[in-house]
DNA sequence: CCAAAAGTGTTAATATTACACCCATGC
DNA sequence: GCATGGGTGTAATATTAACACTTTTGG
Protein backbone atom coordinates (compact mmCIF):
# COMPACT_ATOMS: atom_id res chain seq x y z
CA UNK A 1 0.00 0.00 0.00
CA UNK A 2 0.92 3.94 -1.00
CA UNK A 3 2.62 5.88 1.44
CA UNK A 4 0.92 9.37 2.12
CA UNK A 5 4.62 11.22 0.48
CA UNK A 6 4.73 9.43 -2.89
CA UNK A 7 6.27 11.30 -5.32
CA UNK A 8 4.86 11.61 -8.83
CA UNK A 9 7.94 9.82 -10.77
CA UNK A 10 7.55 6.39 -8.93
CA UNK A 11 9.88 4.73 -11.19
CA UNK A 12 12.98 7.09 -10.39
CA UNK A 13 12.52 7.17 -6.60
CA UNK A 14 11.14 4.05 -5.13
CA UNK A 15 12.72 0.45 -5.93
CA UNK A 16 10.37 -1.19 -8.29
CA UNK A 17 8.50 -4.66 -7.28
CA UNK A 18 9.97 -4.38 -4.07
CA UNK A 19 8.22 -3.04 -0.38
CA UNK A 20 8.09 -3.37 3.22
CA UNK A 21 5.33 -4.50 5.24
CA UNK A 22 5.18 -3.83 9.40
CA UNK A 23 3.77 -6.50 11.61
CA UNK A 24 3.45 -4.06 14.77
CA UNK A 25 2.88 -5.44 17.87
CA UNK A 26 0.84 -3.73 20.47
CA UNK A 27 0.10 -4.97 24.19
CA UNK A 28 -2.48 -3.75 26.57
CA UNK A 29 -4.11 -5.72 29.72
CA UNK A 30 -2.86 -9.33 29.17
CA UNK A 31 -3.47 -9.53 25.15
CA UNK A 32 -1.42 -8.72 21.75
CA UNK A 33 -2.95 -6.94 19.18
CA UNK A 34 -1.18 -5.99 15.54
CA UNK A 35 -2.27 -2.32 14.28
CA UNK A 36 -4.25 -2.76 10.75
CA UNK A 37 -5.07 0.26 8.95
CA UNK A 38 -7.84 0.47 7.05
CA UNK A 39 -8.13 2.15 3.73
CA UNK A 40 -10.67 4.93 3.47
CA UNK A 41 -12.08 3.74 0.13
CA UNK A 42 -15.46 1.60 0.27
CA UNK A 43 -14.41 -1.89 0.27
CA UNK A 44 -12.86 -3.50 3.49
CA UNK A 45 -9.68 -3.09 2.49
CA UNK A 46 -7.42 -3.95 5.27
CA UNK A 47 -4.19 -3.86 5.03
CA UNK A 48 -0.43 -4.06 6.78
CA UNK A 49 1.09 -1.02 7.11
CA UNK A 50 3.72 -1.06 4.23
CA UNK A 51 5.41 0.80 1.69
CA UNK A 52 8.49 1.05 -0.59
CA UNK A 53 12.05 1.72 -0.58
CA UNK A 54 13.43 5.24 -1.69
CA UNK A 55 16.98 4.33 -3.66
CA UNK A 56 18.66 6.88 -1.14
CA UNK A 57 17.56 5.46 1.82
CA UNK A 58 18.41 1.39 3.40
CA UNK A 59 15.85 -0.83 3.62
CA UNK A 60 16.13 -0.20 7.67
CA UNK A 61 15.73 3.25 7.78
CA UNK A 62 12.88 2.68 5.07
CA UNK A 63 10.90 0.44 7.27
CA UNK A 64 11.36 3.25 9.91
CA UNK A 65 10.48 6.14 7.84
CA UNK A 66 6.59 4.20 6.98
CA UNK A 67 6.49 3.25 10.57
CA UNK A 68 6.91 6.57 11.57
CA UNK A 69 4.66 8.18 9.29
CA UNK A 70 1.81 5.83 10.98
CA UNK A 71 2.26 5.77 14.61
CA UNK A 72 4.19 8.82 14.77
CA UNK A 73 6.59 7.95 17.25
CA UNK A 74 10.52 7.49 16.74
CA UNK A 75 12.96 5.24 18.27
CA UNK A 76 10.57 2.27 17.44
CA UNK A 77 12.12 -1.52 17.82
CA UNK A 78 11.96 -2.88 14.19
CA UNK A 79 13.52 -5.86 12.79
CA UNK A 80 13.12 -7.83 9.45
CA UNK A 81 12.55 -11.51 9.88
CA UNK A 82 11.23 -12.97 6.31
CA UNK A 83 10.73 -12.06 2.78
CA UNK A 84 7.87 -12.75 1.09
CA UNK A 85 8.78 -13.92 -2.32
CA UNK A 86 5.71 -15.63 -4.23
CA UNK A 87 4.91 -15.02 -7.67
CA UNK A 88 1.39 -14.35 -6.79
CA UNK A 89 2.25 -11.15 -4.90
CA UNK A 90 0.56 -8.33 -6.34
CA UNK A 91 -2.44 -5.82 -5.68
CA UNK A 92 -4.04 -6.64 -8.94
CA UNK A 93 -7.13 -7.80 -7.50
CA UNK A 94 -7.50 -5.57 -4.73
CA UNK A 95 -6.39 -2.62 -6.61
CA UNK A 96 -8.83 -3.33 -9.59
CA UNK A 97 -11.88 -4.07 -7.08
CA UNK A 98 -11.00 -0.80 -5.27
CA UNK A 99 -10.95 1.54 -8.46
CA UNK A 100 -14.09 -0.47 -9.85
CA UNK A 101 -16.12 0.61 -6.11
CA UNK A 102 -15.04 3.99 -5.85
CA UNK A 103 -15.26 5.02 -9.35
CA UNK A 104 -16.32 8.87 -8.43
CA UNK A 105 -12.86 9.54 -8.12
CA UNK A 106 -11.43 11.70 -5.91
CA UNK A 107 -7.87 12.56 -5.69
CA UNK A 108 -6.27 9.21 -4.34
CA UNK A 109 -8.09 7.21 -6.98
CA UNK A 110 -7.26 9.20 -9.55
CA UNK A 111 -3.86 8.81 -8.63
CA UNK A 112 -3.69 4.86 -8.05
CA UNK A 113 -5.62 4.53 -11.66
CA UNK A 114 -2.83 6.74 -12.86
CA UNK A 115 -0.29 4.44 -11.38
CA UNK A 116 -1.78 1.45 -11.63
CA UNK A 117 0.70 0.26 -14.15
CA UNK A 118 3.01 0.43 -11.03
CA UNK A 119 1.49 -0.86 -8.51
CA UNK A 120 0.11 -4.02 -9.52
CA UNK A 121 3.17 -5.37 -10.61
CA UNK A 122 4.13 -8.40 -8.94
CA UNK A 123 5.92 -7.64 -5.70
CA UNK A 124 8.58 -8.94 -3.56
CA UNK A 125 8.10 -7.59 0.38
CA UNK A 126 10.46 -7.57 2.89
CA UNK A 127 8.66 -8.54 6.46
CA UNK A 128 9.48 -6.38 9.70
CA UNK A 129 7.71 -6.56 13.01
CA UNK A 130 7.99 -3.80 15.56
CA UNK A 131 7.21 -3.98 19.13
CA UNK A 132 5.46 -0.79 20.59
CA UNK A 133 3.94 0.47 23.97
CA UNK A 134 0.22 0.71 23.19
CA UNK A 135 -0.51 3.13 25.80
CA UNK A 136 2.00 5.59 24.67
CA UNK A 137 2.34 5.21 20.70
CA UNK A 138 -1.33 6.53 19.63
CA UNK A 139 -1.34 6.28 15.77
CA UNK A 140 -1.93 8.91 13.58
CA UNK A 141 -3.80 8.10 10.75
CA UNK A 142 -2.35 9.13 7.09
CA UNK A 143 -5.01 10.60 4.93
CA UNK A 144 -5.29 7.72 2.91
CA UNK A 145 -6.48 5.39 6.08
CA UNK A 146 -10.06 5.43 7.40
CA UNK A 147 -8.81 3.81 10.73
CA UNK A 148 -5.73 2.77 12.22
CA UNK A 149 -6.87 0.33 14.48
CA UNK A 150 -5.67 -2.14 17.30
CA UNK A 151 -6.85 -5.88 16.27
CA UNK A 152 -5.97 -8.95 18.70
CA UNK A 153 -3.13 -11.10 17.44
CA UNK A 154 -6.29 -13.71 17.46
CA UNK A 155 -9.10 -11.78 16.11
CA UNK A 156 -7.84 -9.89 12.77
CA UNK A 157 -10.00 -8.64 10.15
CA UNK A 158 -9.76 -10.14 6.76
CA UNK A 159 -6.83 -8.93 5.35
CA UNK A 160 -5.33 -8.07 1.66
CA UNK A 161 -3.37 -10.63 0.01
CA UNK A 162 -0.93 -12.47 2.33
CA UNK A 163 -0.59 -10.16 5.33
CA UNK A 164 -2.53 -12.42 7.10
CA UNK A 165 0.20 -15.29 6.77
CA UNK A 166 2.71 -12.49 7.17
CA UNK A 167 2.11 -11.76 10.94
CA UNK A 168 1.47 -15.33 11.73
CA UNK A 169 5.13 -15.36 10.35
CA UNK A 170 5.88 -12.21 12.60
CA UNK A 171 4.31 -13.71 15.47
CA UNK A 172 6.61 -17.32 15.42
CA UNK A 173 9.58 -15.03 14.90
CA UNK A 174 8.78 -13.03 17.88
CA UNK A 175 8.71 -15.80 20.13
CA UNK A 176 11.78 -17.24 18.79
CA UNK A 177 13.79 -14.36 19.76
CA UNK A 178 11.55 -12.50 22.57
CA UNK A 179 13.88 -13.49 25.89
CA UNK A 180 17.07 -14.29 23.41
CA UNK A 181 17.13 -10.48 22.60
CA UNK A 182 15.76 -8.77 25.68
CA UNK A 183 12.92 -6.90 23.57
CA UNK A 184 9.81 -7.62 25.68
CA UNK A 185 10.47 -4.54 27.30
CA UNK A 186 9.61 -2.42 24.40
CA UNK A 187 5.99 -3.49 24.82
CA UNK A 188 5.33 -2.10 28.04
CA UNK A 189 5.75 1.08 29.94
CA UNK A 190 9.03 2.37 31.31
CA UNK A 191 8.14 0.77 34.78
CA UNK A 192 6.41 -2.10 34.95
CA UNK A 193 5.25 -4.88 37.68
CA UNK A 194 6.47 -8.51 37.82
CA UNK A 195 2.97 -9.55 37.32
CA UNK A 196 3.06 -7.25 33.94
CA UNK A 197 5.77 -8.87 31.97
CA UNK A 198 4.20 -12.55 33.06
CA UNK A 199 1.07 -11.71 31.54
CA UNK A 200 3.09 -10.30 28.60
CA UNK A 201 5.19 -13.50 28.46
CA UNK A 202 1.71 -15.76 28.42
CA UNK A 203 -0.31 -13.40 25.54
CA UNK A 204 3.05 -13.87 23.22
CA UNK A 205 3.21 -17.39 23.99
CA UNK A 206 -0.48 -18.51 24.40
CA UNK A 207 0.53 -20.07 27.37
CA UNK A 208 0.83 -20.04 31.21
CA UNK A 209 3.98 -19.38 32.87
CA UNK A 210 4.30 -20.26 36.90
CA UNK A 211 4.63 -17.45 38.94
CA UNK A 212 7.73 -17.48 41.00
CA UNK A 213 9.38 -19.89 38.55
CA UNK A 214 9.29 -17.19 36.11
CA UNK A 215 10.11 -14.18 38.26
CA UNK A 216 13.49 -16.47 39.03
CA UNK A 217 14.15 -16.93 35.61
CA UNK A 218 14.16 -12.93 34.76
CA UNK A 219 15.38 -11.93 37.77
CA UNK A 220 18.36 -14.08 37.12
CA UNK A 221 18.80 -12.59 33.64
CA UNK A 222 20.19 -9.47 35.74
CA UNK A 223 18.89 -6.70 33.11
CA UNK A 224 16.29 -5.37 35.63
CA UNK A 225 16.69 -2.77 38.43
CA UNK A 226 13.80 -3.18 41.27
CA UNK A 227 12.39 0.01 41.89
CA UNK A 228 9.89 1.48 44.27
CA UNK A 229 6.67 -0.12 45.45
CA UNK A 230 3.41 0.26 43.51
CA UNK A 231 0.60 0.97 45.86
CA UNK A 232 -2.54 0.60 43.57
CA UNK A 233 -5.08 0.83 46.85
CA UNK A 234 -5.86 -3.12 46.75
CA UNK A 235 -5.82 -4.95 49.95
CA UNK A 236 -2.56 -6.92 49.70
CA UNK A 237 0.68 -6.99 49.32
CA UNK A 238 1.88 -4.28 46.95
CA UNK A 239 4.36 -5.49 44.34
CA UNK A 240 7.79 -3.77 43.22
CA UNK A 241 7.75 -1.81 39.90
CA UNK A 242 10.92 -2.90 37.81
CA UNK A 243 12.99 -1.47 34.87
CA UNK A 244 15.02 -2.24 32.33
CA UNK A 245 18.63 -1.30 33.04
CA UNK A 246 20.17 0.14 29.64
CA UNK A 247 23.73 -1.28 29.39
CA UNK A 248 26.52 1.15 29.14
CA UNK A 249 26.56 2.24 25.35
CA UNK A 250 24.29 -0.16 24.35
CA UNK A 251 20.53 1.12 22.51
CA UNK A 252 19.04 -2.21 23.16
CA UNK A 253 15.34 -0.46 22.20
CA UNK A 254 16.91 0.35 18.70
CA UNK A 255 18.89 -1.87 17.12
CA UNK A 256 18.95 0.13 13.96
CA UNK A 257 20.31 3.42 13.71
CA UNK B 1 27.02 -10.96 -10.54
CA UNK B 2 24.60 -11.76 -13.24
CA UNK B 3 23.66 -15.92 -14.32
CA UNK B 4 24.69 -17.07 -17.69
CA UNK B 5 21.34 -17.34 -19.01
CA UNK B 6 20.03 -13.59 -18.90
CA UNK B 7 17.97 -12.20 -21.74
CA UNK B 8 18.93 -9.00 -23.40
CA UNK B 9 15.86 -7.29 -22.12
CA UNK B 10 16.90 -7.45 -18.53
CA UNK B 11 14.41 -4.39 -17.77
CA UNK B 12 11.27 -6.59 -18.47
CA UNK B 13 12.23 -10.03 -17.62
CA UNK B 14 13.69 -9.53 -14.15
CA UNK B 15 12.94 -7.61 -10.76
CA UNK B 16 15.34 -4.73 -10.91
CA UNK B 17 17.63 -3.75 -8.22
CA UNK B 18 16.48 -7.30 -6.16
CA UNK B 19 19.17 -10.28 -6.30
CA UNK B 20 19.77 -13.12 -4.78
CA UNK B 21 23.23 -14.34 -3.53
CA UNK B 22 24.07 -17.57 -1.99
CA UNK B 23 25.95 -19.11 0.95
CA UNK B 24 26.73 -22.53 -0.18
CA UNK B 25 28.78 -24.51 2.90
CA UNK B 26 30.31 -27.58 2.29
CA UNK B 27 32.39 -29.98 4.41
CA UNK B 28 35.16 -31.97 4.38
CA UNK B 29 37.70 -34.03 6.48
CA UNK B 30 36.75 -31.98 9.81
CA UNK B 31 36.21 -28.49 8.10
CA UNK B 32 33.86 -26.17 6.85
CA UNK B 33 33.92 -24.42 2.99
CA UNK B 34 32.13 -22.10 1.35
CA UNK B 35 31.91 -21.86 -2.65
CA UNK B 36 33.36 -19.06 -4.02
CA UNK B 37 33.31 -18.19 -8.08
CA UNK B 38 35.76 -16.79 -9.82
CA UNK B 39 34.49 -14.35 -12.53
CA UNK B 40 36.81 -14.74 -15.74
CA UNK B 41 38.16 -11.50 -15.96
CA UNK B 42 41.64 -10.05 -14.98
CA UNK B 43 41.49 -8.53 -11.48
CA UNK B 44 40.84 -10.94 -8.91
CA UNK B 45 36.76 -10.72 -8.49
CA UNK B 46 35.31 -12.68 -6.01
CA UNK B 47 31.87 -13.41 -5.14
CA UNK B 48 28.99 -15.42 -4.27
CA UNK B 49 26.80 -17.11 -6.50
CA UNK B 50 24.11 -14.94 -7.57
CA UNK B 51 21.60 -13.85 -9.72
CA UNK B 52 18.62 -12.13 -10.05
CA UNK B 53 14.74 -13.07 -9.99
CA UNK B 54 12.20 -13.78 -12.70
CA UNK B 55 9.10 -12.19 -13.14
CA UNK B 56 7.72 -15.18 -13.38
CA UNK B 57 9.43 -17.53 -10.40
CA UNK B 58 9.26 -17.11 -6.84
CA UNK B 59 12.86 -15.85 -4.76
CA UNK B 60 12.64 -19.41 -3.53
CA UNK B 61 12.94 -21.18 -7.03
CA UNK B 62 15.78 -17.93 -8.20
CA UNK B 63 17.25 -19.27 -5.69
CA UNK B 64 17.48 -22.83 -6.51
CA UNK B 65 17.45 -22.22 -10.19
CA UNK B 66 20.43 -20.02 -9.64
CA UNK B 67 22.43 -22.32 -7.14
CA UNK B 68 21.35 -25.21 -9.63
CA UNK B 69 23.33 -23.45 -12.48
CA UNK B 70 26.58 -23.40 -10.72
CA UNK B 71 26.30 -26.75 -8.47
CA UNK B 72 24.72 -28.65 -11.17
CA UNK B 73 22.75 -30.22 -8.48
CA UNK B 74 19.15 -31.06 -7.87
CA UNK B 75 17.40 -31.41 -4.55
CA UNK B 76 19.42 -28.71 -2.24
CA UNK B 77 18.55 -27.56 1.24
CA UNK B 78 18.49 -24.00 0.88
CA UNK B 79 16.98 -21.17 3.08
CA UNK B 80 16.96 -17.68 3.27
CA UNK B 81 18.43 -16.18 6.17
CA UNK B 82 18.26 -12.14 5.75
CA UNK B 83 18.05 -9.41 3.24
CA UNK B 84 20.69 -6.94 3.20
CA UNK B 85 19.66 -3.39 1.84
CA UNK B 86 22.20 -0.85 2.64
CA UNK B 87 22.10 2.38 0.52
CA UNK B 88 26.32 1.01 -0.59
CA UNK B 89 25.09 -1.83 -2.16
CA UNK B 90 26.00 -1.83 -5.81
CA UNK B 91 28.66 -3.41 -8.41
CA UNK B 92 29.58 0.30 -9.47
CA UNK B 93 33.59 0.28 -8.23
CA UNK B 94 33.87 -3.57 -9.14
CA UNK B 95 32.66 -3.27 -12.46
CA UNK B 96 34.24 -0.42 -13.30
CA UNK B 97 37.15 -1.77 -12.20
CA UNK B 98 36.54 -4.45 -14.52
CA UNK B 99 35.87 -2.78 -17.67
CA UNK B 100 38.61 -1.04 -17.42
CA UNK B 101 40.93 -4.04 -16.71
CA UNK B 102 39.44 -5.84 -19.68
CA UNK B 103 38.93 -3.05 -22.26
CA UNK B 104 39.92 -5.35 -24.93
CA UNK B 105 36.16 -6.54 -24.59
CA UNK B 106 35.04 -10.35 -25.44
CA UNK B 107 31.49 -10.84 -25.66
CA UNK B 108 30.57 -10.75 -21.98
CA UNK B 109 32.40 -7.69 -21.21
CA UNK B 110 30.94 -5.71 -23.86
CA UNK B 111 27.97 -7.29 -22.68
CA UNK B 112 28.00 -6.12 -18.93
CA UNK B 113 29.45 -2.36 -20.74
CA UNK B 114 25.87 -2.62 -22.95
CA UNK B 115 24.09 -3.36 -19.18
CA UNK B 116 26.04 -1.07 -17.20
CA UNK B 117 22.95 1.12 -16.56
CA UNK B 118 21.58 -2.14 -14.98
CA UNK B 119 24.00 -3.47 -13.16
CA UNK B 120 25.50 -0.24 -11.44
CA UNK B 121 21.91 0.02 -9.57
CA UNK B 122 22.05 0.20 -5.87
CA UNK B 123 20.46 -3.57 -5.05
CA UNK B 124 18.96 -4.96 -2.24
CA UNK B 125 19.83 -8.13 -1.69
CA UNK B 126 18.18 -11.52 -0.41
CA UNK B 127 20.81 -13.73 1.30
CA UNK B 128 20.43 -17.76 1.16
CA UNK B 129 22.23 -20.43 2.69
CA UNK B 130 22.90 -23.95 1.00
CA UNK B 131 23.74 -27.03 2.82
CA UNK B 132 25.96 -29.64 0.88
CA UNK B 133 27.77 -32.20 0.54
CA UNK B 134 31.25 -31.95 -1.20
CA UNK B 135 32.23 -35.67 -1.77
CA UNK B 136 28.70 -35.55 -4.10
CA UNK B 137 28.28 -32.15 -5.41
CA UNK B 138 30.83 -30.94 -8.28
CA UNK B 139 30.31 -27.51 -8.72
CA UNK B 140 30.19 -27.04 -12.54
CA UNK B 141 31.48 -23.48 -13.81
CA UNK B 142 30.03 -21.53 -16.01
CA UNK B 143 31.00 -19.70 -18.45
CA UNK B 144 31.60 -16.33 -16.55
CA UNK B 145 33.96 -18.35 -13.94
CA UNK B 146 37.55 -18.98 -14.10
CA UNK B 147 37.00 -20.98 -11.02
CA UNK B 148 34.45 -22.04 -8.71
CA UNK B 149 36.31 -23.12 -5.78
CA UNK B 150 35.93 -24.27 -2.16
CA UNK B 151 37.68 -22.41 0.16
CA UNK B 152 37.74 -22.81 4.06
CA UNK B 153 35.10 -20.91 6.05
CA UNK B 154 38.14 -19.17 7.96
CA UNK B 155 40.73 -18.43 4.85
CA UNK B 156 38.01 -17.07 2.52
CA UNK B 157 39.68 -14.84 -0.17
CA UNK B 158 38.87 -11.40 -0.37
CA UNK B 159 35.19 -10.50 -2.28
CA UNK B 160 33.32 -8.02 -3.59
CA UNK B 161 30.88 -5.90 -2.13
CA UNK B 162 29.85 -7.11 1.36
CA UNK B 163 29.92 -10.52 0.54
CA UNK B 164 31.99 -11.81 3.06
CA UNK B 165 29.65 -10.10 5.50
CA UNK B 166 26.83 -12.09 3.75
CA UNK B 167 28.75 -15.36 4.50
CA UNK B 168 29.19 -14.24 8.09
CA UNK B 169 25.53 -13.72 8.86
CA UNK B 170 24.89 -17.23 6.37
CA UNK B 171 27.10 -19.06 8.72
CA UNK B 172 25.48 -17.34 12.34
CA UNK B 173 22.46 -18.18 11.04
CA UNK B 174 23.68 -21.85 10.36
CA UNK B 175 24.30 -22.30 14.17
CA UNK B 176 20.98 -21.11 15.33
CA UNK B 177 18.97 -23.13 13.56
CA UNK B 178 21.69 -26.63 12.75
CA UNK B 179 19.97 -28.90 15.20
CA UNK B 180 16.80 -27.51 15.26
CA UNK B 181 16.09 -28.35 12.11
CA UNK B 182 18.10 -31.22 11.51
CA UNK B 183 19.81 -30.21 8.84
CA UNK B 184 23.59 -31.30 9.17
CA UNK B 185 22.97 -34.48 7.19
CA UNK B 186 22.58 -32.42 4.00
CA UNK B 187 26.13 -31.28 4.83
CA UNK B 188 27.11 -36.10 5.06
CA UNK B 189 27.18 -38.67 2.85
CA UNK B 190 23.97 -40.68 3.23
CA UNK B 191 25.60 -43.44 5.44
CA UNK B 192 28.07 -41.64 7.67
CA UNK B 193 29.36 -42.28 11.13
CA UNK B 194 28.76 -41.21 14.47
CA UNK B 195 32.49 -39.56 14.30
CA UNK B 196 31.91 -37.77 11.62
CA UNK B 197 29.04 -36.28 12.56
CA UNK B 198 30.80 -35.09 15.55
CA UNK B 199 33.23 -33.02 13.62
CA UNK B 200 30.94 -31.57 11.47
CA UNK B 201 29.43 -29.96 14.38
CA UNK B 202 32.81 -29.05 15.83
CA UNK B 203 33.37 -27.30 12.01
CA UNK B 204 30.25 -25.16 12.12
CA UNK B 205 30.63 -24.34 15.75
CA UNK B 206 33.90 -24.07 16.19
CA UNK B 207 34.30 -25.72 19.69
CA UNK B 208 34.91 -29.62 20.88
CA UNK B 209 31.95 -31.55 21.82
CA UNK B 210 32.42 -34.44 24.23
CA UNK B 211 31.94 -37.72 22.14
CA UNK B 212 30.02 -39.49 24.39
CA UNK B 213 27.71 -36.49 25.32
CA UNK B 214 27.10 -35.70 21.61
CA UNK B 215 26.15 -39.27 20.80
CA UNK B 216 23.77 -39.62 23.31
CA UNK B 217 22.34 -36.17 22.44
CA UNK B 218 21.92 -37.18 18.94
CA UNK B 219 20.55 -40.19 19.66
CA UNK B 220 18.07 -38.86 21.81
CA UNK B 221 16.87 -37.00 19.07
CA UNK B 222 15.68 -40.25 17.34
CA UNK B 223 15.69 -39.38 14.07
CA UNK B 224 18.98 -41.70 12.95
CA UNK B 225 18.91 -44.98 12.05
CA UNK B 226 21.70 -47.49 12.70
CA UNK B 227 22.74 -49.52 9.95
CA UNK B 228 26.07 -51.77 10.14
CA UNK B 229 29.10 -51.40 11.24
CA UNK B 230 31.94 -49.55 8.84
CA UNK B 231 35.15 -52.22 9.00
CA UNK B 232 37.84 -49.65 7.58
CA UNK B 233 40.80 -52.03 8.27
CA UNK B 234 41.91 -50.30 11.23
CA UNK B 235 42.98 -52.04 14.51
CA UNK B 236 40.50 -50.76 16.39
CA UNK B 237 36.63 -51.47 16.98
CA UNK B 238 34.45 -50.77 14.28
CA UNK B 239 31.87 -47.92 14.41
CA UNK B 240 28.39 -47.88 13.14
CA UNK B 241 26.85 -46.65 10.14
CA UNK B 242 23.76 -44.59 10.27
CA UNK B 243 21.72 -42.77 8.43
CA UNK B 244 18.75 -39.73 8.02
CA UNK B 245 15.41 -41.01 8.88
CA UNK B 246 13.33 -39.91 6.31
CA UNK B 247 10.33 -39.13 7.98
CA UNK B 248 6.62 -40.14 6.30
CA UNK B 249 6.10 -37.99 3.60
CA UNK B 250 7.66 -35.31 4.68
CA UNK B 251 11.47 -33.77 3.06
CA UNK B 252 13.78 -32.46 5.44
CA UNK B 253 15.95 -32.31 2.84
CA UNK B 254 14.23 -29.84 0.52
CA UNK B 255 11.68 -27.47 2.07
CA UNK B 256 11.49 -25.49 -0.43
CA UNK B 257 9.95 -27.04 -3.17
C1' DC C 1 -7.96 -10.63 61.73
C1' DC C 2 -8.93 -11.71 57.14
C1' DA C 3 -8.63 -12.24 52.14
C1' DA C 4 -5.92 -11.38 48.36
C1' DA C 5 -1.82 -11.23 45.96
C1' DA C 6 3.22 -10.65 46.10
C1' DG C 7 7.73 -12.38 47.60
C1' DT C 8 10.72 -16.16 48.54
C1' DG C 9 12.52 -20.62 49.86
C1' DT C 10 12.74 -25.77 49.38
C1' DT C 11 12.28 -29.89 47.12
C1' DA C 12 11.74 -32.78 43.01
C1' DA C 13 12.48 -33.65 38.30
C1' DT C 14 15.10 -33.18 34.40
C1' DA C 15 18.85 -31.98 31.46
C1' DT C 16 23.62 -31.32 30.97
C1' DT C 17 28.33 -32.19 31.88
C1' DA C 18 32.18 -34.89 33.50
C1' DC C 19 34.37 -39.15 34.34
C1' DA C 20 35.07 -44.08 33.89
C1' DC C 21 34.88 -48.46 32.03
C1' DC C 22 34.25 -52.05 28.73
C1' DC C 23 34.34 -53.92 23.97
C1' DA C 24 35.62 -54.89 19.21
C1' DT C 25 39.36 -54.92 15.83
C1' DG C 26 43.73 -56.04 13.38
C1' DC C 27 48.34 -56.83 14.08
C1' DG D 1 47.98 -59.89 24.12
C1' DC D 2 47.96 -55.24 23.06
C1' DA D 3 47.22 -50.67 21.36
C1' DT D 4 43.57 -48.03 19.39
C1' DG D 5 39.35 -46.03 19.07
C1' DG D 6 34.22 -46.88 19.61
C1' DG D 7 30.19 -47.87 22.60
C1' DT D 8 27.97 -47.29 26.86
C1' DG D 9 27.09 -46.63 31.81
C1' DT D 10 27.33 -43.89 36.07
C1' DA D 11 28.09 -39.95 39.01
C1' DA D 12 28.26 -34.93 39.55
C1' DT D 13 26.44 -30.72 38.38
C1' DA D 14 23.34 -27.36 36.60
C1' DT D 15 19.04 -26.12 35.09
C1' DT D 16 14.16 -26.25 35.21
C1' DA D 17 9.76 -27.29 37.11
C1' DA D 18 6.69 -28.12 41.07
C1' DC D 19 5.22 -27.20 45.62
C1' DA D 20 4.90 -24.73 49.97
C1' DC D 21 5.17 -21.14 53.00
C1' DT D 22 5.65 -16.26 54.59
C1' DT D 23 4.82 -11.25 54.08
C1' DT D 24 2.41 -7.15 52.99
C1' DT D 25 -1.75 -4.48 52.25
C1' DG D 26 -6.46 -2.27 53.10
C1' DG D 27 -10.70 -3.13 54.90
Amino acid sequence: MPDTDLPTDLNTEYIRQLSIDCVVFGYRDGKLYVLVPELIFRGDFYGLPGGFIRQTESIDAAARRILEGRTGITNIYLEQFRVFGGTDRNNRSALERLVELNADADGSVRWMRDNLHWLVDRFVSIGYYALVDMRVVKPSKTDVDATVDWYPVDNLPKMIMDHREIVGEGLLSLRRVLDEKLIAFNLLPEKFTMKELRLLYEAVYDRPFPRNNFQKKILDLGVLERLEKKYTGASNRAPYLYRFRRERGSEPSAPLS
